[in-house]
DNA sequence: TGACCGAGCGAGCGATCGCTCGGTCGGGAT
DNA sequence: ATCCCGACCGAGCGATCGCTCGCTCGGTCA
């Protein structure tokens, strides 16, 4: 399998020209409270000249949140196959992968969360799939831990349910001129996570 | 102060006919994906029928979420005056009540996390000041208990923020024929909760 | 030189948007 | 009998929606 060049790493984002401006207008308005004038505007072109690289509004929007899910998931594996291979270093991988995207990638994040009502059955589909293979990916480790013994959680799937929530959740109320920087995050939530998984506390 | 009926029984939504049906188009569609006749239609009137009872689309919106979080702000007050007033026993009254209200009210509670975005400013400062209250309610308490030695979390405003972070999410995958009962969601998610932020466990 | 193509544009299509005008209608008060 | 008022509606306003038509360019290659 292939290794994503480094999952701890974020430079600007790679999203082709179009898809970034875009991305800050589904920020601002939602992808209902915007329209193609807008998106064509904001990424420097007309109407038709937007219309040239993109059949619709929709493909758009089913672009942007494939791209974002595709990095995600590339990261997450990446994360996993370069990590202890013990419970307690794949969750950790696991859950500092997510937290670093859900601060670095906010905006994508965001609007992944927030416009899954917005994509047309099909693509919904599409995009809830690559959703759940990541959702799997948690709740695979927190189960082999807990089968393991290394967590004490009774409920490794809610416990998943809820460190996912508690991923996503950053990107709502993170601010890059906050108080506290990215490292810092990734180090409270850890230990947050480990207290609500039940790793056996041994020094640490 | 007064107190709540009973901040665990939840009946039928007691929200106007014109905001109840308002809301079912806003889980549907979002806010900017409704139309002021799907409005009108829903709720069983013409447009003009519509306006007689609202100056504007926008102010349906925040009649809802205004009556919302009036209803939350109102159950939680009640929770803490009815509860022991120990931090542990504060801190389980109030995450209980959060969970049962995201529960309970999940479609209220969702469109309200969800739609933020489509308030005017005025109208979003006037929500934020009550969302905030809430927030403060739940980190008063954490700072208590950790002040008083009783949570060990080393950062009670993050464990604050992660765990209202946490009562919201339930209401994005909750569904009345999943195979979790209330009681038991509030169960297992205390559990966690106590984890999280670190009660000392003897007993339970 | 001429054929072709990716990239982009002005203008405007039919549909729908939020909202309003000028009413109707039934019931309670005088 | 008359008046008034809350509740409601048919019709339609100007603006904006997603999208498309027919077109113009500047290269690239035979």
């Amino acid at each position: 399998m292939m290794v994503y060049v480094n999952w701890r790493d974020y430079g600007p984002s790679p999203l082709p020209r179009i898809l970034q401006t875009a991305l800050e207008a589904f920020v601002e308005h939602g992808y209902e409270g915007t329209s193609v004038r807008d998106l064509a505007g904001r990424a420097g072109l007309s109407v038709p000249g937007l219309y040239h690289h993109f059949r619709s509004k929709q493909d758009i929007l089913m672009g942007l949140l494939e791209a974002v899910m595709n990095d995600l998931l590339a990261r997450s594996r990446s994360a996993l196959s370069t990590s202890p291979p013990n419970p307690e270093g794949q969750l950790d991988a696991l859950v500092e992968c997510m937290l670093r995207f859900h601060l670095f990638r906010r905006n994508e994040a965001f609007v992944a969360s927030t416009e899954l009502r917005s994509l047309e059955p099909a693509n919904r589909g599409r995009y809830v799939r690559m959703r759940d293979e990541q959702q799997r990916m948690l709740a695979d480790v927190i189960r082999a831990g807990s089968k393991a013994g290394v967590f004490t959680t009774p409920y490794p799937d809610d416990a998943a349910r809820a460190l996912a929530t508690l991923c996503v959740g950053v990107a709502t109320w993170y601010r890059d001129d906050g108080p506290l920087a990215p490292d810092e995050v990734v180090r409270r939530y850890l230990d947050m996570v480990h207290g609500l998984v039940g790793v056996a506390r041994m020094g640490s």
